[in-house]
DNA sequence: AACGCTTGAATTGAATCCAATCCTGCTCTA
DNA sequence: TAGAGCAGGATTGGATTCAATTCAAGCGTT
């Protein structure tokens, strides 16, 4: 028995989904722009689907278009990016308290491993795919659609910003974020809600005032 | 000195705009049929502006789309309307704390009009475009792009759904709505952050615990 | 040398055409 | 009579084509 592909279908949502990884891989810097000759070249289809997946992105903040003039990689002022830190901030922990009674021993042990390889792990760039991981991971308990794939967008926003951030934070070595990722597992295995909504509202919350500190990541 | 308007540029933005308000008038019932011939006859524009349209509406949650087969006015669950209530307790009060310091004296009066107008009010058509109205204005001294978008999209989402609701509620008699849009507008021209941020919090929370108590509504 | 204008190429916007898929109602059979 | 199977129409998906707009380079003028 085989599964056929459809060979006929919503090749918008496809393109849409592949532009949107290869953002998040950053394979396109902030503010680069996107011809759609060049994605309908690249994903196999006409420009067509390429323009109804510009669209979604747009919705979504990754993209920006302007009319008759073209699209480009969305850029994120200092402003726009507080703003989107204090939104996780109200809203991750919450999406947190749904995900947690639904996590066992097993998914509990993957984020432990997750903590431990970023505390190892050499690269920014290895750092932050890690991190994504970490603490989207501690989400997949939660049977919140909208929540989740609103928690999901701003992450997916803020995602390439941190790329730059990120690079300039380390260098200070600063440790408290693996000791906050260790404070957040520990709540999260002992199955304390309130503890861990504390630990995780205090974590972005952090980051944010470091943000504060480095507007220079937002000039160009 | 005439300001030329483009006659060439982007027409799927324009339709998803109009599509959207005519949605949010309740011109098209959750669960109803969109056909692209219909849509692209309206408004005057061939199919595939309108496919762009709809893609951009289907980002927002507004239309479902479905591949090869259609695109629907998108239906709520009770459990997704919920999340929705749960997001924006978290998020309008914050959003309110950034715009009341801008709100100037002819701001909060006519935030009042509002909501003795509500009061008065016959119907629930007018009663929930006066709800709205009332709510968005006391967010507009907000300079916040990405929280007061969120919020507007969360409030588009769950507008046409509160027309069966709060058909339901006000059969009840219940006055503690207009009683706490005056706490609200009371403290607003206080300029009482904390009391403001309060009330709105317990304001959506019990609009959501009324929800919960009333099922059928989502049932079709 | 600096500024404005013009012309052409590059790019986006939209309409039409054709293919693929889905839905509906009919027919045939058990 | 109920159900499966099968056309035919209706509808969506995508490629091609042409029109409108923008952008940049080159020219001329001051």
């Amino acid at each position: 028995m085989t599964v056929e592909l459809p060979t006929h279908g919503a090749a918008g949502a496809r393109i849409a989904g592949e532009v949107r990884e290869a953002i998040l891989r950053g394979e396109h810097a902030p503010g680069s722009r996107i011809r759609q000759d060049d994605l309908a070249g690249r994903h196999g289809a006409s420009r067509l689907p390429v323009r109804e997946a510009l669209r979604i992105l747009e919705a979504e903040g990754l993209v920006t278009l302007v009319a008759n003039t073209g699209a480009w990689v969305s850029r994120l002022s200092l402003a726009e990016c507080e703003e989107m830190y204090q939104i996780r901030e109200r809203l991750e922990p919450l999406l947190l308290r749904y995900s947690i009674p639904q996590l066992d021993a097993a998914a509990v042990g993957s984020l432990q491993a997750l903590a431990d390889a970023m505390e190892r792990s050499g690269d920014v760039e290895e750092f932050l795919r890690l991190d994504r991981e970490f603490h989207l991971a501690s989400y997949r308990g939660a049977g919140t659609a909208v929540l989740g794939e609103t928690v999901v967008r701003l992450w997916n926003r803020t995602h390439h910003y941190r790329r730059a951030f990120t690079r300039m934070i380390r260098l200070e070595g600063d440790r408290s974020v693996h000791y906050e990722h260790q404070l957040l597992v520990s709540a999260i295995r002992r199955h304390d809600l309130d503890e861990a909504e504390r630990v995780l509202a205090g974590h972005i919350r952090r980051t944010r005032l470091e943000l504060a500190r480095h507007p220079e990541v937002f000039e160009n």
